[in-house]
DNA sequence: TAATCCATCACCTGAAACAGTGATTGTTAC
DNA sequence: GTAACAATCACTGTTTCAGGTGATGGATTA
């Protein structure tokens, strides 16, 4: 089916999740069983001397998690292709490991197909989000906000004008207001959001996509 | 292979591209032709009265263009799939075509295979990206930096205080400058970046990732 | 070598933002 | 029916930002 070995490498500090996997991969052909390990040092012990293809990686282990060793083994082998690993769905940490440089995303609970798929797809270069937790990736945004106190719609207007460059004055004059009414509402936005300036309001809104 | 029938609709305004794509898919068993159209009205007006599964769509086109009609696809059939397509790789497009509900995006370049595999992956519900195309989302950053001026490093992490909420008068405590050394880098930010404000200067920095 | 850019510092002015306090109206929710 | 909150407006300070203008030394580079 697969014209090459992909070694795979598996860390995850639950003993029945390797053994479960190890199982699912063993009989398969294009798969070779690279290694495991139970902790992030381990992991990092293990790559000193050896290597592998593509590396399932849980997010939440004690000591270093997922989200920090992805960044690490990134750093030092770029080369190797990361799998996130986690048991329940959670867009933030997908998020964060894809920014650390992971190359997808799957649940520990995937079918055998999916987990071959996507061991495949990765180790091509590809990306690869099983369906669950790709809507996570795409709804990540609505999940974090929820975090976030609500704003009116007024202050989500104003938050967007402030955000376009306008000044309490020219806000003011674009939408009939008082400038006082505007310097109001952008108090409150500080306030509301725990920030102490205009810098820190339009980082936190950009990056939870209130803008 | 497969046992089930993917119907296959393509938005491209270029005929060749469409005929590439419907001769390269005509003898796959698992892919059924949809139907075609070669700007956003066709493609809307088509889907009034018929369906398709996954949709290849182009990036650019007269009139609207996909990262639009995506948007308008995804609000109307939210059910439908939909494949990015371009001749080129722009990790901005991309973005945006994910931002708009898009399930991945593929090179019109990639081979037959990779085509298939990006379909049947969308299809299940998975995102694929091709991996030039993935890379580039990752990369997006630094592609999309190099259509914006060279910050030097002192700016750049000045930047990243005012990005943290500080002040001039507290960045110049911070670094060891004077604060008028401060101001002048901060006005040069501006100026580089052809922004008018903090807001603005934030607002460009996160989403082209500079902090 | 001359040009260019970075990094640094300096001053002035006006505009804008930030902080604090307080008020009124209207609607929603308990 | 009153408590909570959104939305509006108001005043007063202090701090910070933004625009302009200019200068110096050092590194790079064409």
């Amino acid at each position: 089916m697969y014209n090459y070995m992909i070694r795979v490498f598996i860390v995850d500090d639950h003993p029945v999740v390797i053994e479960g996997i190890h199982a699912l991969l063993q009989t398969e052909k294009g798969i070779e069983w690279a290694g495991q390990a139970m902790n992030a040092q381990s992991c990092l012990g293990f790559f000193v001397n050896n290597t592998a293809d593509v590396v399932l990686m849980d997010i939440s282990m004690p000591g270093m998690d997922g989200i920090e060793l992805c960044a690490v083994m990134k750093e030092r082998y770029p080369g190797i292709f990361i799998l996130g690993l986690s048991t329940f769905n959670q867009g933030l940490y997908i998020k964060k490991m894809m920014e650390n440089g992971a190359s997808g995303y799957i649940l520990k609970n995937s079918s055998k197909e999916e987990l071959l798929k996507a061991i495949h797809a990765v180790y091509e270069g590809n990306i690869f989000f099983s369906g669950e937790s790709g809507s996570a990736l795409q709804e990540y945004q609505k999940s974090s906000m929820t975090q976030l106190p609500v704003l009116s719609p007024r202050e989500k207007e104003i938050l967007g004008l402030i955000a376009e460059g306008y000044t309490n004055p020219q806000i003011a004059e674009k939408i009939f207001l008082s400038s006082f009414t505007v310097d109001s509402h952008r108090k409150n936005l500080l306030a509301k959001l725990n920030v102490k300036n205009t810098a820190t309001l339009i980082k936190l809104a950009v990056e939870h996509h209130l803008i």
